[in-house]
DNA sequence: TATTGTTATACTCTATAACTATA
DNA sequence: TATAGTTATAGAGTATAACAATA
Protein backbone atom coordinates (compact mmCIF):
# COMPACT_ATOMS: atom_id res chain seq x y z
CA UNK A 1 0.00 0.00 0.00
CA UNK A 2 1.42 3.40 -0.99
CA UNK A 3 1.66 6.28 1.45
CA UNK A 4 -0.78 8.28 -0.62
CA UNK A 5 -3.38 5.52 -0.42
CA UNK A 6 -2.74 5.14 3.29
CA UNK A 7 -3.34 8.85 3.92
CA UNK A 8 -6.41 8.59 1.79
CA UNK A 9 -7.78 5.79 3.90
CA UNK A 10 -6.83 7.52 7.09
CA UNK A 11 -8.76 10.59 6.04
CA UNK A 12 -11.71 8.46 5.02
CA UNK A 13 -11.62 6.57 8.32
CA UNK A 14 -11.68 9.76 10.34
CA UNK A 15 -14.57 11.12 8.36
CA UNK A 16 -16.42 7.80 8.61
CA UNK A 17 -16.17 7.74 12.40
CA UNK A 18 -17.66 11.25 12.53
CA UNK A 19 -20.32 10.73 9.90
CA UNK A 20 -21.57 7.39 11.24
CA UNK A 21 -22.86 8.58 14.64
CA UNK A 22 -24.36 11.74 13.11
CA UNK A 23 -26.31 9.76 10.55
CA UNK A 24 -27.41 7.10 13.02
CA UNK A 25 -28.53 9.66 15.60
CA UNK A 26 -30.60 11.55 13.04
CA UNK A 27 -32.17 8.34 11.76
CA UNK A 28 -33.05 7.33 15.32
CA UNK A 29 -34.76 10.66 15.97
CA UNK A 30 -36.63 10.48 12.69
CA UNK A 31 -37.89 7.03 13.61
CA UNK A 32 -39.12 8.29 16.97
CA UNK A 33 -40.96 11.22 15.41
CA UNK A 34 -43.21 8.89 13.42
CA UNK A 35 -44.46 7.18 16.53
CA UNK A 36 -48.10 7.39 15.47
CA UNK A 37 -48.47 3.63 15.16
CA UNK A 38 -52.23 3.47 14.56
CA UNK A 39 -52.27 0.42 16.81
CA UNK A 40 -49.86 -1.44 14.51
CA UNK A 41 -46.68 -3.13 15.68
CA UNK A 42 -43.33 -2.29 14.05
CA UNK A 43 -43.39 -5.28 11.72
CA UNK A 44 -46.83 -4.43 10.44
CA UNK A 45 -45.80 -0.83 9.75
CA UNK A 46 -42.63 -2.04 8.09
CA UNK A 47 -44.51 -4.51 5.88
CA UNK A 48 -46.81 -1.73 4.72
CA UNK A 49 -43.77 0.39 3.85
CA UNK A 50 -42.29 -2.44 1.78
CA UNK A 51 -45.55 -2.73 -0.16
CA UNK A 52 -45.56 1.02 -0.87
CA UNK A 53 -42.03 0.78 -2.23
CA UNK A 54 -42.19 -2.56 -4.06
CA UNK A 55 -45.87 -2.87 -4.99
CA UNK A 56 -47.95 -6.00 -4.45
CA UNK A 57 -45.95 -9.03 -3.35
CA UNK A 58 -46.67 -12.70 -2.56
CA UNK A 59 -46.42 -13.63 1.12
CA UNK A 60 -43.15 -15.47 0.59
CA UNK A 61 -41.38 -12.54 -1.01
CA UNK A 62 -42.74 -10.15 1.58
CA UNK A 63 -41.42 -12.46 4.29
CA UNK A 64 -38.00 -12.56 2.62
CA UNK A 65 -37.92 -8.77 2.24
CA UNK A 66 -38.69 -8.38 5.95
CA UNK A 67 -36.38 -11.21 6.97
CA UNK A 68 -39.06 -13.14 8.82
CA UNK A 69 -40.32 -16.67 8.21
CA UNK A 70 -43.46 -17.22 6.10
CA UNK A 71 -45.65 -18.26 9.07
CA UNK A 72 -44.80 -14.99 10.79
CA UNK A 73 -45.71 -13.02 7.68
CA UNK A 74 -49.01 -14.90 7.48
CA UNK A 75 -49.76 -13.59 10.96
CA UNK A 76 -48.66 -10.06 10.16
CA UNK A 77 -50.75 -9.96 6.99
CA UNK A 78 -53.76 -11.42 8.82
CA UNK A 79 -53.63 -8.50 11.22
CA UNK A 80 -53.36 -5.98 8.39
CA UNK A 81 -56.18 -7.67 6.47
CA UNK A 82 -58.48 -7.54 9.53
CA UNK A 83 -57.92 -3.78 9.65
CA UNK A 84 -58.59 -3.51 5.91
CA UNK A 85 -55.11 -2.13 5.25
CA UNK A 86 -54.27 -4.87 2.74
CA UNK A 87 -56.14 -7.48 0.71
CA UNK A 88 -55.04 -10.86 -0.60
CA UNK A 89 -55.40 -10.88 -4.39
CA UNK A 90 -55.43 -14.45 -5.77
CA UNK A 91 -52.72 -15.10 -8.34
CA UNK A 92 -54.58 -15.92 -11.57
CA UNK A 93 -51.81 -18.27 -12.74
CA UNK A 94 -50.66 -20.05 -9.59
CA UNK A 95 -53.60 -20.96 -7.39
CA UNK A 96 -51.37 -21.71 -4.40
CA UNK A 97 -50.29 -18.08 -4.21
CA UNK A 98 -51.84 -14.69 -3.72
CA UNK A 99 -50.40 -11.22 -3.76
CA UNK A 100 -50.66 -8.90 -0.79
CA UNK A 101 -52.19 -5.66 -2.05
CA UNK A 102 -52.31 -2.29 -0.25
CA UNK A 103 -55.70 -0.63 0.24
CA UNK A 104 -55.80 3.17 0.06
CA UNK A 105 -56.05 3.24 3.88
CA UNK A 106 -52.90 1.12 4.18
CA UNK A 107 -51.00 3.33 1.78
CA UNK A 108 -52.15 6.43 3.63
CA UNK A 109 -50.66 5.24 6.92
CA UNK A 110 -47.21 4.89 5.36
CA UNK A 111 -47.43 8.19 3.51
CA UNK A 112 -48.70 10.01 6.60
CA UNK A 113 -45.74 8.73 8.63
CA UNK A 114 -43.34 9.86 5.93
CA UNK A 115 -44.99 13.26 5.83
CA UNK A 116 -44.68 13.57 9.59
CA UNK A 117 -40.97 12.77 9.47
CA UNK A 118 -40.41 15.14 6.57
CA UNK A 119 -42.17 17.95 8.38
CA UNK A 120 -40.16 17.46 11.55
CA UNK A 121 -36.95 17.57 9.54
CA UNK A 122 -38.12 20.48 7.36
CA UNK A 123 -38.66 22.66 10.42
CA UNK A 124 -35.09 22.03 11.54
CA UNK A 125 -33.70 22.59 8.06
CA UNK A 126 -35.60 25.84 7.75
CA UNK A 127 -33.67 27.13 10.78
CA UNK A 128 -30.34 26.71 8.95
CA UNK A 129 -28.54 29.25 6.76
CA UNK A 130 -28.97 28.99 3.02
CA UNK A 131 -25.26 28.05 2.78
CA UNK A 132 -25.84 25.15 5.11
CA UNK A 133 -28.84 23.97 3.13
CA UNK A 134 -26.71 24.08 -0.01
CA UNK A 135 -24.13 21.83 1.67
CA UNK A 136 -26.87 19.38 2.64
CA UNK A 137 -28.23 19.37 -0.92
CA UNK A 138 -24.80 18.36 -2.19
CA UNK A 139 -24.45 15.86 0.62
CA UNK A 140 -27.67 14.10 -0.38
CA UNK A 141 -26.23 13.22 -3.78
CA UNK A 142 -23.05 11.91 -2.18
CA UNK A 143 -24.93 9.88 0.43
CA UNK A 144 -26.93 8.27 -2.37
CA UNK A 145 -23.64 7.36 -4.06
CA UNK A 146 -22.50 5.75 -0.83
CA UNK A 147 -25.83 3.95 -0.45
CA UNK A 148 -25.62 2.45 -3.90
CA UNK A 149 -21.99 1.38 -3.61
CA UNK B 1 -46.86 33.82 7.26
CA UNK B 2 -44.90 35.98 4.79
CA UNK B 3 -44.15 34.84 1.27
CA UNK B 4 -40.44 34.83 2.03
CA UNK B 5 -40.96 32.49 4.97
CA UNK B 6 -43.22 30.31 2.88
CA UNK B 7 -40.60 29.94 0.15
CA UNK B 8 -38.06 29.23 2.83
CA UNK B 9 -40.16 26.42 4.18
CA UNK B 10 -40.86 25.09 0.74
CA UNK B 11 -37.16 24.85 0.04
CA UNK B 12 -36.56 23.23 3.40
CA UNK B 13 -39.41 20.77 2.82
CA UNK B 14 -38.03 19.68 -0.52
CA UNK B 15 -34.59 19.17 0.93
CA UNK B 16 -36.03 17.34 3.94
CA UNK B 17 -37.89 14.86 1.77
CA UNK B 18 -34.65 14.07 -0.09
CA UNK B 19 -32.37 14.00 2.93
CA UNK B 20 -34.65 11.83 5.08
CA UNK B 21 -34.62 8.66 2.95
CA UNK B 22 -30.88 9.01 2.26
CA UNK B 23 -30.06 9.23 5.94
CA UNK B 24 -32.45 6.43 6.91
CA UNK B 25 -31.16 4.10 4.21
CA UNK B 26 -27.54 4.65 5.21
CA UNK B 27 -28.38 4.10 8.89
CA UNK B 28 -30.18 0.87 8.02
CA UNK B 29 -27.21 -0.43 6.06
CA UNK B 30 -24.82 0.52 8.84
CA UNK B 31 -26.97 -1.39 11.31
CA UNK B 32 -26.94 -4.47 9.10
CA UNK B 33 -23.17 -4.36 8.72
CA UNK B 34 -22.70 -4.78 12.46
CA UNK B 35 -24.72 -7.95 12.53
CA UNK B 36 -22.13 -9.84 14.54
CA UNK B 37 -24.39 -10.25 17.55
CA UNK B 38 -22.18 -12.57 19.63
CA UNK B 39 -25.37 -14.41 20.56
CA UNK B 40 -26.85 -11.28 22.14
CA UNK B 41 -30.31 -9.94 21.35
CA UNK B 42 -30.78 -6.33 20.21
CA UNK B 43 -31.71 -5.09 23.67
CA UNK B 44 -28.64 -6.61 25.23
CA UNK B 45 -26.38 -5.03 22.60
CA UNK B 46 -28.16 -1.73 23.03
CA UNK B 47 -27.79 -1.80 26.81
CA UNK B 48 -24.06 -2.39 26.43
CA UNK B 49 -23.84 0.61 24.11
CA UNK B 50 -25.62 2.82 26.66
CA UNK B 51 -23.11 1.76 29.31
CA UNK B 52 -20.19 2.60 27.02
CA UNK B 53 -21.64 6.08 26.45
CA UNK B 54 -22.98 6.87 29.92
CA UNK B 55 -20.74 4.83 32.22
CA UNK B 56 -22.00 2.65 35.06
CA UNK B 57 -25.72 3.04 35.78
CA UNK B 58 -28.22 1.61 38.27
CA UNK B 59 -30.73 -0.84 36.81
CA UNK B 60 -33.55 1.71 37.01
CA UNK B 61 -31.73 4.38 35.06
CA UNK B 62 -30.59 1.86 32.48
CA UNK B 63 -34.20 0.72 32.10
CA UNK B 64 -35.34 4.32 31.63
CA UNK B 65 -32.60 5.02 29.08
CA UNK B 66 -33.66 1.96 27.10
CA UNK B 67 -37.38 2.64 27.57
CA UNK B 68 -38.12 -0.76 29.08
CA UNK B 69 -39.56 -1.60 32.49
CA UNK B 70 -37.20 -2.48 35.37
CA UNK B 71 -38.13 -6.19 35.40
CA UNK B 72 -37.16 -6.43 31.74
CA UNK B 73 -33.84 -4.77 32.44
CA UNK B 74 -33.22 -7.19 35.30
CA UNK B 75 -33.54 -10.01 32.78
CA UNK B 76 -31.34 -8.30 30.20
CA UNK B 77 -28.63 -7.62 32.78
CA UNK B 78 -28.86 -11.20 34.10
CA UNK B 79 -28.07 -12.45 30.61
CA UNK B 80 -25.14 -10.06 30.26
CA UNK B 81 -23.84 -10.96 33.73
CA UNK B 82 -23.94 -14.70 32.93
CA UNK B 83 -21.72 -14.00 29.92
CA UNK B 84 -19.40 -11.89 32.08
CA UNK B 85 -20.03 -8.78 29.96
CA UNK B 86 -21.20 -6.73 32.96
CA UNK B 87 -20.99 -6.97 36.75
CA UNK B 88 -23.31 -5.60 39.44
CA UNK B 89 -21.34 -3.29 41.71
CA UNK B 90 -23.11 -2.73 45.06
CA UNK B 91 -23.81 0.93 45.80
CA UNK B 92 -21.83 1.69 48.98
CA UNK B 93 -24.40 4.24 50.16
CA UNK B 94 -27.77 2.73 49.18
CA UNK B 95 -27.82 -0.98 49.86
CA UNK B 96 -30.97 -1.48 47.78
CA UNK B 97 -29.17 -0.47 44.62
CA UNK B 98 -26.21 -1.56 42.55
CA UNK B 99 -24.60 -0.13 39.46
CA UNK B 100 -24.26 -2.10 36.27
CA UNK B 101 -20.60 -2.03 35.29
CA UNK B 102 -19.07 -3.03 31.94
CA UNK B 103 -16.31 -5.62 31.91
CA UNK B 104 -13.54 -5.21 29.33
CA UNK B 105 -15.18 -7.98 27.29
CA UNK B 106 -18.50 -6.14 27.28
CA UNK B 107 -16.89 -2.90 26.22
CA UNK B 108 -15.00 -4.69 23.48
CA UNK B 109 -18.18 -6.00 21.87
CA UNK B 110 -19.57 -2.48 21.50
CA UNK B 111 -16.29 -1.04 20.27
CA UNK B 112 -15.81 -3.88 17.81
CA UNK B 113 -19.25 -3.28 16.33
CA UNK B 114 -18.52 0.42 15.97
CA UNK B 115 -15.20 -0.36 14.34
CA UNK B 116 -16.87 -2.71 11.92
CA UNK B 117 -19.40 -0.04 10.92
CA UNK B 118 -16.72 2.62 10.63
CA UNK B 119 -14.61 0.40 8.42
CA UNK B 120 -17.48 -0.43 6.10
CA UNK B 121 -18.25 3.27 5.74
CA UNK B 122 -14.59 4.27 5.43
CA UNK B 123 -14.13 1.99 2.42
CA UNK B 124 -17.03 3.66 0.65
CA UNK B 125 -15.85 7.14 1.60
CA UNK B 126 -12.36 6.36 0.32
CA UNK B 127 -13.87 5.74 -3.11
CA UNK B 128 -15.19 9.32 -3.28
CA UNK B 129 -13.41 12.40 -4.65
CA UNK B 130 -11.67 14.68 -2.19
CA UNK B 131 -14.27 17.37 -3.04
CA UNK B 132 -17.06 15.03 -2.06
CA UNK B 133 -15.35 14.17 1.20
CA UNK B 134 -15.04 17.87 1.93
CA UNK B 135 -18.79 18.29 1.43
CA UNK B 136 -19.44 15.41 3.84
CA UNK B 137 -17.12 16.92 6.42
CA UNK B 138 -19.15 20.14 6.30
CA UNK B 139 -22.37 18.15 6.35
CA UNK B 140 -21.38 16.39 9.58
CA UNK B 141 -21.27 19.70 11.43
CA UNK B 142 -24.65 20.67 10.04
CA UNK B 143 -26.22 17.30 10.86
CA UNK B 144 -25.00 17.70 14.42
CA UNK B 145 -26.71 21.09 14.53
CA UNK B 146 -29.93 19.45 13.36
CA UNK B 147 -29.51 16.66 15.90
CA UNK B 148 -29.15 19.07 18.78
CA UNK B 149 -32.04 21.32 17.73
C1' DT C 1 -42.00 -34.78 -5.94
C1' DA C 2 -41.46 -29.74 -4.99
C1' DT C 3 -43.45 -25.43 -3.61
C1' DT C 4 -46.78 -21.84 -1.47
C1' DG C 5 -49.01 -20.82 2.31
C1' DT C 6 -51.47 -22.03 6.75
C1' DT C 7 -52.07 -24.33 11.24
C1' DA C 8 -50.08 -26.32 15.56
C1' DT C 9 -46.85 -25.86 19.06
C1' DA C 10 -42.95 -24.32 21.75
C1' DC C 11 -39.88 -20.60 22.89
C1' DT C 12 -38.34 -15.81 23.74
C1' DC C 13 -39.10 -11.45 25.36
C1' DT C 14 -41.90 -7.91 27.57
C1' DA C 15 -45.10 -5.84 30.90
C1' DT C 16 -48.00 -5.70 35.18
C1' DA C 17 -48.54 -7.12 39.82
C1' DA C 18 -46.85 -8.84 44.01
C1' DC C 19 -42.98 -9.25 47.04
C1' DT C 20 -38.29 -8.35 49.61
C1' DA C 21 -34.97 -5.43 51.45
C1' DT C 22 -33.60 -0.97 52.52
C1' DA C 23 -34.32 4.24 53.03
C1' DT D 1 -44.44 5.02 54.00
C1' DA D 2 -41.68 5.18 49.74
C1' DT D 3 -38.20 3.30 46.67
C1' DA D 4 -34.79 -0.17 44.09
C1' DG D 5 -34.80 -4.31 42.47
C1' DT D 6 -36.42 -9.18 41.90
C1' DT D 7 -39.78 -12.91 41.23
C1' DA D 8 -44.25 -14.66 39.39
C1' DT D 9 -47.37 -14.74 35.81
C1' DA D 10 -49.70 -13.63 31.60
C1' DG D 11 -49.66 -11.68 26.92
C1' DA D 12 -47.67 -10.66 22.34
C1' DG D 13 -44.79 -12.19 18.74
C1' DT D 14 -41.46 -15.35 16.41
C1' DA D 15 -39.68 -19.75 14.68
C1' DT D 16 -39.75 -24.77 13.58
C1' DA D 17 -42.45 -28.66 12.26
C1' DA D 18 -46.34 -30.69 10.26
C1' DC D 19 -49.95 -30.23 6.96
C1' DA D 20 -53.11 -28.92 2.76
C1' DA D 21 -53.53 -27.47 -1.82
C1' DT D 22 -51.49 -26.85 -6.11
C1' DA D 23 -47.56 -27.02 -9.60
Amino acid sequence: MTTATKDHLHTAAGLASELRPSVMRLARRLRQVADDREGLNPNQLSALAVLVNAGDLPIGELAAAERVQPPSMTRIVNGLEERALVTREPDPIDKRSSRVHLTPAGRQIVLANRRRRDQWLAVRIAELDEDEREVLRSAVRILEKVNHA
